[in-house]
DNA sequence: GCAAAAGTGTTCGTACTACACCCATGA
DNA sequence: TCATGGGTGTAGTACGAACACTTTTGC
């Protein structure tokens, strides 16, 4: 820590994560019920205390491994903002570096040693510890805008999916209902977007759907359009 | 301070603002030059401690007062990032939370107590202390992204202005040339963009032009258009 | 063949681009 | 009246919205 005055004193800095995932048409979000006080029993982001050596993005991912088992580096991870209000905990002065992860369905979570459980609730959730809803309002209208003008869609995808599992992910997560038609075309055409494997997948019923992954792009020209309710 | 153990231990936060302004058809960031260690006499972005009772928040807006001499509440300011590698300052963990403030062109700044004056430099500028030169890049960026699909060109502009100052806006920021024509008739009749005061200002030569202020819109639709080089 | 889902073509309206043109002022 | 910058009209083009239509599968 610093060997040198300052007028705030020092704070403990944590690193949160509002991690997202699209499951049966739902948005969720992974919660942890806490199993220490504060707001013991109540549920709450995952996150954990940044280390002494350690830069703020290492904490994210360490907790995002920690918490849902991950190893491969799948979906996508950003800063989100940070949380500092002096009573947002009641054990002293804590800021929270708030991080956003978007990740395809999983198996399920496992708890990490403070918590006695993880789940993927879907939103909107109730009551949340400390100022979580608000960090997970944040995170969630982030998350929407940046479906937009980005392909980070495909990070709530596996690898390999369909235009039609991409266009569910749009309407998951902004709650609207597109064109399956002007979908199809306009994905398959911003250059960068999607690129196609070459192989189909068996419908139950219907045309098979031929299959695709992320492209190269990390900027959509031109972006997608939200529909004006 | 927290009164609890945490693997972190400790650390000091600050609040550093990317304080941008447009003057003579140049962006220019408020600078100051460090009157103490380390990094004495560089040049840095002004900032300092958050204060044991104070939002992240509040600490920006008291720097951007000390620094600025600010007390109207002109242009905007808003969370940027945060930033806390683990040897981004050699007197210990420091994690500083960026701000980024837009503001129309003032009068010459003051110089705070640990500085040794401050200073509108010109971008792009030189070497900056710490991590500040990364900061300030992605407070730009930042910046410049927000000019497509927010009002905040008219922070940098005065309450009053002309399209043809809020075009020249544009023009700085992007570094990009910009039809004054077209310009026009897309900021009037974008929805609450701006509002006619219905006075005009006396121009050296040709057609004196009609003054607007900022409109009640926080999002543009449609957005401007960065021109595709 | 029929149902269902994937994918294509076509029409229409809106919005951007480029540039011709008019307006209002000072010298 | 000329120069200069403010502001409008208009044709061509690009793209999104809506929807008719074709394709490819299982049963």
């Amino acid at each position: 820590m610093a060997d040198f005055p300052s007028p705030m004193g020092t704070a403990s800095v944590t690193a949160d994560l509002v991690v997202l995932t699209v499951q049966d048409n739902e948005l969720r979000v992974l919660l942890v019920r806490r199993g220490i006080e504060p707001h013991r029993g109540a549920w709450a982001l995952p996150g954990g205390f940044v280390l002494a050596d350690e830069d703020l993005d290492a904490a994210a991912v360490r907790e995002l491994r920690e918490e849902t088992g991950l190893t491969a580096p799948v979906g996508h991870l950003e800063q989100l903002a940070s949380y500092g209000a002096p009573g947002r905990d009641p054990r002293g002065r804590v800021v929270t570096v708030a991080y956003l992860a978007l990740l395809p369905h999983l198996p399920a979570p496992v708890a990490g040693s403070d918590a006695e459980g993880a789940a993927w609730v879907a939103l909107p959730v109730g009551e949340l510890a400390f100022d979580h809803a608000r960090i997970l309002a944040d995170g969630v209208e982030r998350a929407r805008a940046k479906l937009e003008y980005s392909p980070l869609a495909t990070a709530f995808c596996p690898p390999e999916f369909t235009i039609t599992e991409l266009r569910e992910v749009y309407e998951t997560v902004w709650d609207a209902r597109l064109d399956p038609r002007n979908f199809h075309r306009k994905v398959t055409s911003t250059p960068g977007f999607v690129e196609p494997v070459g192989r189909s997948v068996a419908a139950d019923r219907g045309r098979p759907a031929q299959l695709f992954r992320r492209g190269p792009t990390h900027l959509l020209h031109p972006p997608m359009l939200r529909p004006t309710p």
